[in-house]
DNA sequence: AGGCCCGGCCAAACCGTTTTGGCCACGGTC
DNA sequence: GACCGTGGCCAAAACGGTTTGGCCGGGCCT
């Protein structure tokens, strides 16, 4: 008999026992109609009884959104499938996402990215998307922009400048700023040949920070050298420190975008002999704990990944709403000095901490 | 004028393209009833030609399941909003998981506890839940067993062992297992004044630890020294360092049970002129990015969170389709030897790196 | 020949909401 | 007194699928 009271009550049972219709039952909990104040607690407290909650799937079905959004995590496609790239970011950022999600009453999906091979049909269900680091001619921005589907990126669409206004609303992830901030920050401990280690995804944070890079050693009569390897390839900051010394020009600084690289690079240093940061100072594009608790401990750009989620959740939030765009904030990500880019001592003092 | 053609095709429009009814056309994508080959090619075809996909949300209604399960988030909910404890291993986790919600055609929601303040809507429409950790007395437990929804826990519901098969279906994380492994590989390098650091949260991992530990203490005649630390107090390694040593009876060997606090107490040990692992072994009972790249590195139980999430998945998938749960697979979990606890050099030889 | 089973198809009910259009009574306006 | 506006409520039509029950005709058995 227990199948009986199993069934969760829907809008048509508190209407029974309110003595009401559905409409009137849905217009109190809406806010939508003109229900009289003595109906409406009639109403709340006939719900309150059977413990009454609106089926969300039914809601979504009427007005055509669920109140899900879905973040692409792309690295989920990488080829191990067990491995995760820069962890530590995606993670803060899906973390700080769903938080913010929920602070504007929506989910937050984890989905792959749907134009692949395994397309899940529940990700379609989202009311709108994040992407974050979206590439030059992005099949799944095309995908989404073609569909009608709501979205924000984090980080521009690379490569559309020219079609001026068409671009997709985005979280600007300021890698303009930011390499300036790496690149001022080695020069201005006396590094005077900077190198730089960048990924291959054809993303906006590689690609502006190749473009800045060059214009910054153009500025400062600078020959650059830079050295790409996959994100995804282990062991790449290894070989990009190799291919650093190998090239004959040793660099006395560093500026590797991934934190993987970055950890490889130095070790791939020691191995060579080279020290860090007494002969090569070296700053990471991206925080990672990995970072904080490496010896020596690496400097990095901290992109803050909880405040770009939390823009990108609010900007999709009001897209949603039809509420105009949040303003912009303050100027986001900002450089963490640690000892792998410390000043030098002046020669000739000794090594060891100084109170 | 568009906005005519934008309306995404139904199931009407299908049936009408193949000249055929709306059961036909739903019969033939889900399989159910009997229809003739040539009839599911023209309506295959007539599909394929409109861009045709079911509305999720409408099977979600009629089936009541969305194909969406909950992966709960309690780190969401700490105090700093924007802190992440044992990041490694709820990212490593929740991406797996991501992956193979995928794979069973499941969309995997990241919601924080639902009994908390902010309950979010859109949570409750999840076929089922993941909850990671469950402490004793877990009202989160209880709210989804007393609302029938269905769910799978990773690590036992600690507390229940005497309501017999009472037990919430759960994904094994071998805490006792692995703890002995721990305890085993400190004692075999020669330790024998063993402490265990354990985090506040009532959760399997932190019980059975600690029963394990005093257990096997007490078999080998040696004097328990546990010291407590909440998980998510920052420093809270450090600080247990300083117990431990002030406590008088300074340990040879620790397994410390969150990674975090292996490392502070590594740090902290240092502090205080003991070498790790000449004077004192350290073993973490979870793995992290961080342990790698410590000076020295850190050994560790490494939970597997990719596996674990599998099989957490497959077993809550098995049960919202009403199969029998999985078999269990291999022992997962295992120990990662590292610098922390390698074996001590026999006295009076050199320390550098043998070949 | 009659009965039965079964393959192939369809019309209609159903899932739990929201929204539209209308009904009724009441009060104010001319 | 006819008219209109409006506050309060409701019945019914969506929303886009799935499932039930039934109809029809042909082959097989007796």
């Amino acid at each position: 008999m227990r199948h009986v009271s199993t069934r969760r009550p829907t809008i048509r049972d508190v209407a029974r026992r309110a003595g009401v219709s559905v409409t009137t039952v849905s217009h109190t909990f809406s806010g939508n109609g003109k229900v009289a104040a003595a109906t409406q607690q009639r109403v709340r407290t006939a719900a309150h009884d059977l413990g009454y909650h609106p089926d969300v799937i039914a809601q979504g079905l009427r007005n055509n959104r669920l109140g899900v959004i879905a973040l692409v995590a792309r690295q989920l496609d990488a080829l191990r499938p067990d491995f995760l790239y820069d962890v530590d970011y995606f993670s803060r950022f899906a973390g700080a996402a769903a938080v913010a999600a929920l602070a504007e009453g929506l989910g937050l999906m984890l989905v792959s990215d749907p134009t692949g091979p395994r397309a899940a049909g529940a990700a379609l269900a989202s009311d709108g998307f994040i992407v974050t680091e979206p590439v030059v001619d992005d099949p799944l921005v095309a995908m989404l922009t073609s569909a009608g589907i709501p979205f924000v990126t984090v980080g521009e669409v690379p490569g559309r400048s020219a079609d001026g206004p068409d671009t997709a609303p985005h979280v600007d992830i300021e890698s303009g700023r930011l390499t300036a901030l790496a690149l001022d920050h080695l020069w201005d401990g006396g590094a005077r040949r900077i190198a730089l280690v960048t990924g291959t995804d054809r993303n906006e944070w590689n690609l502006r920070s190749v473009a800045v890079y060059e214009r910054w050693c153009a500025h400062r009569r600078m020959t650059p050298s830079t050295v790409r390897v996959p994100e995804e390839l282990d062991g790449g900051g290894h070989q990009a420190a190799g291919r650093l010394l190998d090239a004959g020009a040793v660099p006395d600084g560093v500026y590797a975008l991934t934190s993987d690289h970055a950890l490889g690079l130095v070790a791939g240093f020691a191995e060579r002999g080279l020290r860090v940061p007494d002969d090569v100072r070296v700053v990471a594009g991206s925080d990672a704990e990995s970072l904080r608790s490496a010896r020596p401990t690496i400097s990095s750009i901290d992109l803050e990944p909880e405040e770009l989620a939390r823009r990108a959740v609010e900007a999709l939030a009001a897209r949603l709403g039809g509420r105009p765009p949040p303003p912009v904030g303050r100027p986001v990500g900002h450089l963490v000095v640690r000892a792998s880019s410390a000043p030098a001592d002046p020669p000739g003092q000794a090594l060891g901490p100084r109170p």
